[in-house]
DNA sequence: CCGTGGACGTA
DNA sequence: CGTACGTCCACGGC
């Protein structure tokens, strides 16, 4: 191990070049703050390439074999200088592929004003792997060498007592004889000097390269490689989100928030007066002797059986034709709108989650539990429509906005290789044509396509249904077989190789018959949304690392749909780039490229300029 | 204190 | 007897 300090750290990148680490280079990295310490390791044959050019990507070659013994990789360790300077100078110079067990790390430079091009995030490809979400080292490790994660040891109150796999060894050792990761080294005993935080930045590597062993091995998964460093920059970009926040114009949301709950209460009193204003102004409606507290269903409920409307339930849409019948229900739907906006997006949200700098942050997730979507808190991901009209861009500054236009038929047409309905997909709307084909209009066009992914099987989609079966029997069948599988509480796996466990629950197996529909339809669904959600982050991190020249950030991921602000002079180009970038991404996703995917990227001031 | 179900916001 | 998620609320178990 070479070892760097204070007076020697101009000689790190020069050593590090020496041994051949470059652009694109796996660079594994641990750091320990108790220790002012940074370690790197490399493999000792530099034949990594670079990073972004699928032409020449590791997938091309057949040298990565099953069997990873790591003789002796390369460690430099960097002592009594500032990790996150160290590691923003061999960003800048060197431009690794950064490897870290999880965004805690980007989100610690983040926060000492680092930020990275590229990165391999072993928790994100773990759950690209096995699906969930819990994705810690000791699991992670477990998992990789085919150990139970229910095996897994723990510290114990009596130390090594209660630890049977682990009798003789040596604590110097970060791994057990029974394979496991030692408890006290997962949970920051690889902190306490230099030679430690090696080891463990060398596990790094080794877990890397065992996770690339079986991405290769996923059947017919071409494209799992790409996922795994899309995923892995997703969660720089998810770290990214949550530091810089969503501009909002307090004063625009206050006038929001007021016209529907009135001015801001000045103190607990004048809340409690102002809520009991509201809920009067629906109780004097209500029949004498019925349920006064409106926040209770099964009291609105019976007091609905009592002015004669007689519901399973108070849902919205299912009191919406009653509006009309008894002035009750109209003041209950708009008691329920001010509700929502009281309490789930009131001041009290503005005053939690929005800054002193005009900054609504909440923190992301690059990937859901199930399908892979990505998650925001805060309210960043159901804002009401009403209150896009405070999201507003700061002086000097535009909002550059697109959405994925019909992005889960397209990526359906291309996830089963369905030509018909990939010839569908060269429209603009890709309805029209699928409309024409089945011989109906346009709507029922699209109920009859959603309704295939979404596994409905009531309602009007049903006679367009069997015209599907007709027109787009690949489609179809590719539907039915994740339906079918689901059913029978088979895993199924993404187009990216995300696997989506239906084995889940003590019930797997023997389910009745509604349980085990719900089953198909979730794996119906989860192919499809996750394959979009896949091709959604692929364009989000190529758009991310083609921005960064004009000072633009991402400011909102939805699903399909982009909001980046950026300064006014480079608007323009961040609309172009947007566009382009979404073929760009397509094809890194997915090679073949006979499905057409649309996007048409606006100039805006407030986010409610894009309508919705 | 914590899990659950109803309700509703977004895609 | 269309999917996912986050958030708030009331309830009922402990």
């Amino acid at each position: 191990m070479q070892h760097f300090s204070v007076n020697r750290v101009d000689d790190l990148v020069p050593a590090l070049q020496a041994a051949g680490v470059r652009r694109g280079t796996f660079l594994a990295v641990a750091i320990s703050v108790s220790t002012m310490t940074v370690t790197f390791a490399a493999d000792n044959v530099a034949d990594d390439v670079a990073a972004d050019d699928p032409a020449t990507d590791r997938s091309s070659k057949d040298s990565v074999s099953a069997d990873l013994v790591i003789a002796d990789e390369r460690v430099w360790a960097v002592t009594g200088v500032d990790p996150a300077t160290v590691i923003g100078l061999v960003e800048s110079e060197i431009h690794p592929r950064w490897i870290w067990w999880s965004n805690e790390t980007p989100t610690y430079l983040s926060r000492e004003g680092v930020r990275v091009a590229t990165c391999w995030d072993l928790a994100a490809v773990h759950r690209l792997l096995f699906g969930g979400w819990r994705a810690d080292p000791a699991r992670l490790w477990a998992m990789m060498h085919d150990l139970s994660p229910e095996a897994l040891p723990s510290m114990g109150q009596l130390g090594l007592l209660d630890n049977p796999g682990d009798e003789g060894s040596d604590p110097d050792d970060p791994i057990r004889p029974d394979r496991h990761l030692r408890p006290e080294w997962v949970s920051g005993g690889w902190e306490l000097n230099p030679e430690r935080c090696a080891r463990w930045s060398v596990l790094a590597l080794q877990a890397t390269r065992q996770q690339e062993v079986r991405l290769f091995a996923l059947p017919g998964r071409n494209g799992a490689l790409g996922a795994a460093r899309s995923e892995s920059a997703a969660e720089l970009l998810c770290v990214e989100l949550g530091a810089d926040g969503l501009p909002v114009s307090v004063e625009r949301a206050e006038a929001i928030i007021g016209s529907h709950v009135g001015p801001r209460p000045r103190n607990e009193q004048a809340v409690a007066t102002a809520r009991e204003r509201r809920d009067a102004e629906v109780l004097r409606h209500a029949p004498p002797g019925s349920g006064t507290d409106l926040r209770n269903p099964a009291h609105v409920r019976s007091m609905l059986t009592k002015i004669g409307i007689d519901v399973t339930d108070t849902r919205a849409w299912r009191l919406e034709p009653f509006r009309e019948s008894h002035p009750l229900v109209d003041a209950l739907l708009t008691w329920r709108k001010a509700e929502r906006i009281s309490t789930t997006y009131g001041y009290t949200w503005l005053d939690e989650h929005v800054d002193s700098d005009g900054r609504l942050r909440g923190a992301w997730t690059a990937c859901d539990g199930a399908a892979g979507r990505m998650t925001a808190q805060a309210g960043l991901h159901n804002l009401p429509a009403e209150m896009r009209d405070a999201v507003i861009a700061e002086p000097g500054y535009r909002f550059v906005h697109a959405d994925l236009g019909q992005i889960e038929p397209r990526v359906l047409a291309a996830v089963s290789t369905d030509a018909a309905l990939a010839a569908a997909a060269s429209a603009d709307d890709l309805y029209a044509p699928v409309a024409a084909r089945l011989s109906v209009d346009r709507a029922v066009a699209k109920v009859a396509v959603l309704a295939a992914m979404y596994g409905q099987t009531s309602g009007a989609a049903g006679e367009a249904l069997r015209g599907m079966e007709t027109a787009y029997p690949v489609a179809m069948q590719f539907l039915r077989d994740a339906d079918r599988a689901g059913q029978a509480g088979r895993d199924v796996r993404t187009y990216g190789g995300r696997l989506v466990r239906m084995g889940f629950g003590s019930d797997a197996g023997v389910v009745d018959r509604s349980a085990a529909a719900a089953r198909g339809r979730y794996a119906r669904n989860a192919v499809v949304q996750g394959a979009a959600a896949e091709l959604f982050k692929a364009w989000a991190v190529t758009v991310r690392a083609r921005l960064a020249p004009f000072d633009g950030r991402i400011v909102l991921c939805l699903h399909d749909e982009l909001l980046l602000h950026v300064p006014i002079e480079h608007a323009q180009v961040a609309c172009e780039l947007l566009e382009s970038a979404l073929p760009e991404a397509a094809r890194r996703w997915m090679p073949d490229s006979s499905v057409r995917y649309v996007a048409k990227a606006r100039i805006l001031q407030t986010w409610s300029e894009a309508k919705g």
